[in-house]
DNA sequence: AGGTTAATACGAAGATTTTCGTAAATGATC
DNA sequence: GATCATTTACGAAAATCTTCGTATTAACCT
């Protein structure tokens, strides 16, 4: 398992736009990104051609333009932010994350259901 | 709710220390800090000292140091950076999160009993 | 009081991230 | 093939974060 890069705030945005929108150019990139406020075309390219010389993501050209698809996936991304806030912030503690998370953003009743199923699934696979 | 200021990488390894030891001199701490690598006394001084000016910590002089203590709660914190997370990453979705860090921390049966009470407990106060 | 030691204040260099302007390249259109 | 619109490439400014060197200040000790 490589050491994986650890994208600026401002990549994880793009790669958000590509994880859910699938491969996309710089323009549909720009153009989603300026939802909230207004990003220079220019700027999101520069970011893309970056991240490109990182690997984050790759290209292909189709006729003048380049499609750009993300090189890394979101779950491992997610994992290792995961990694890094319990870290940073919570001390390793995870149960104590899970513990704010669940207090903190209110799960209906049907997603604590789910949680509580897998916590019977890791439960049993464990004795 | 004050929008809170959000502590830079460093910032937060301050607060950690300040954190777990309570209030501390800027030796204490920049020695606390050097576990891994060592980081030069002036730096670890200049780094509280713009923390001061952001409110991030207080200070009280005693004799000729000064004591800093943590002005934001761990707690606020971890809980903005769950969010900012949440947001960056997960797309929002709190369970999604929950999950992850469940499968992927594995937690003990005990720390999960302790989750699965919790949950009972959140249950129990929405129906 | 003078000298020593340790802390603070200040400024600025270095590193990284974000932003954009300008020029060059590439297709498309007439 | 000349013009136009759009994209890319490149470089560099702006902004933020991290680091530390140097000078000043403050207590302490003979």
């Amino acid at each position: 398992m490589t050491t994986q890069y650890k994208p600026t705030e401002k990549e994880l945005e793009i790669l958000q736009v590509l994880w859910t929108q699938g491969p996309a150019t710089v323009r549909a990139v720009n153009d989603r990104l300026g939802k909230g406020r207004e990003i220079g075309y220019t700027t999101t390219l520069k970011l893309m051609q970056i991240m490109f010389d990182k690997g984050l993501v790759s290209r292909q050209k189709e006729g003048k333009t380049h499609i750009y698809s993300a090189e890394i996936s979101e779950e491992k991304t997610q994992n290792q932010l995961l990694d890094r806030l319990l870290d940073t912030a919570f001390k390793g503690s995870a149960m104590k994350l899970v513990m704010q998370a669940l207090g903190h953003k209110k799960p209906s009743k049907e997603e604590l259901e789910e949680i509580r199923k897998y916590i019977d699934q890791l439960e049993g696979g464990m004795k």
